[in-house]
DNA sequence: ATGGATAGGTGTGTTTTGGCACATACAGTG
DNA sequence: CACTGTATGTGCCAAAACACACCTATCCAT
């Protein structure tokens, strides 16, 4: 790894196009376009729009970082690693969200203290740090938003911090399996047990095992590539462990 | 553990006293009186102050949080528990900080999060929510600082969290105590074993064989309440191990 | 159908951490 | 000095998690 600062591909980005970007935000982002103010509006007319496949990787640990992106559609993933490869996944970043490590390393001047990989095709809007910053200071709207958006992930990763460091495995699986789930209503989740094994920051067996170990309690039923929820009950089943 | 929230020792506080506020502000808080614009200034002196002994719980788990602290004199300690009665810190506050949990709990009407303990006496003012959260609109200045402090605290939760994941205790240990002893410039620290695994989510017997361990490898000296640090190439040992 | 790639299963052994039960040791007080 | 907390040392064992090795199953493209 070198130490100099690299650049991620968002500092790359060209683009253009006029304000129907206001319309896709609105439709991502319910209320904010609502209740913005004229100088967060001509913020976000001044974005790019931009495009990513999946599996960009959008930062490297320690690139620089002097752009912001508003998604439009996509999922990205924030993560760790460890020194021997293994990662945790910090948060995910989705229409609605803001990427707060981005806003850390732009407001800090810091580089980037994660990695960020597009899970599926991405599409948003950038606009330069430079720019972003000060109308933070100017709009109430875009203000608040932001600032919801660090006390909401700052909670969370306090959260997270216990749930690591306090809950067996086992549980930490049996949560993430039960949100999944609620999410899918109840469908078969399509994730391997070595995606599962990089949210939870272990390895690939560990997991194969403890999901054994949920199916011979009759709570799934697994198949290539894909985890199947027994009953309904059983969503309530992974509730209680929380 | 009833549900209903209680209410932090914070929130019945009393208290008088005019402008003298500010200078003691700025001696804990460096530069931050001199970049204060009018409306921070008002509201400094707005504040009561108040005191506490060492020892105060300061907020417990899921309190409600009316008010907000600027500490003058002291140290709290924020950490939080885990179901059999074991606990990570998260972060100190002390003079010059702020405490982003009350921040937290102030701008999204949550209850606090975790617990906050007066590891000293405490010296501090105090402020009343409601009064402080408009005043983050029109105060520049008070804005940046609290931006600055959410974006810092995120920063290092999350390395806190990939710490906790991957790096094993003795590691996690030797750089706690690397950061103590740099702190006291070499001298001894009055610690105990049971103190450091409340520190890092550990058991004191756990602590006290590592550090028997580091006492064999000639890196320290035990003594009751007290570790002492051998060499002064010691203290460039433990922060190899980062 | 065949071959390669990816996903999953599993036995075995090790390391790391935790938990209990006591034995000591030390500091301060009367 | 005896007494009483508090702090620490440690033997022993169990659980949790990891690591390696290697196997099998499934999918897909040709």
């Amino acid at each position: 790894m070198s130490n100099r600062a690299t650049h991620s591909v968002i500092d790359k980005a060209e683009g253009g196009g006029v304000s129907e970007k206001l319309r896709e935000l609105d439709a991502c982002y319910p209320g904010f376009i609502n209740g913005c103010d004229d100088q967060a509006l001509n913020l976000l007319e001044q974005t790019d729009r931009i495009h990513f496949p999946a599996g960009t990787v959008m930062f490297r640990e320690s690139d620089a970082c002097k752009n912001f992106l508003w998604m439009l559609e996509g999922t990205v993933r924030v993560y760790k690693h460890s020194p021997d490869g293994r990662e945790v996944t910090l948060y995910r970043v989705e229409p609605g969200d803001m990427c707060v490590l981005s806003l850390n390393a732009l407001l800090g001047g810091r580089p980037y203290p994660a990695e960020a990989l597009a899970e599926t095709d991405i599409t948003g809007l950038v606009i330069a740090g430079s720019t972003l910053l000060p109308v933070i200071d100017q709009s109430d709207s875009l203000r608040r938003y932001v600032m919801k958006m660090l006390t909401d992930r700052l909670y969370e990763t306090m959260a997270l911090v216990s749930d690591i460091a306090f809950h067996r495995l086992d549980l930490r699986l049996a949560c993430l399996l039960g949100q999944r789930f609620e999410r899918s209503g109840g469908e078969p989740l399509c994730v391997t047990h070595a995606q599962l094994a990089r949210e939870l920051g272990t390895t690939r067996e560990v997991i194969s095992r403890i999901l054994k170990e949920f199916e011979h309690q009759e709570c799934v039923r697994l198949a290539r590539g894909r985890i199947y929820l027994v009953s309904r009950q059983g969503l309530n089943w992974f509730k209680q462990e929380a």
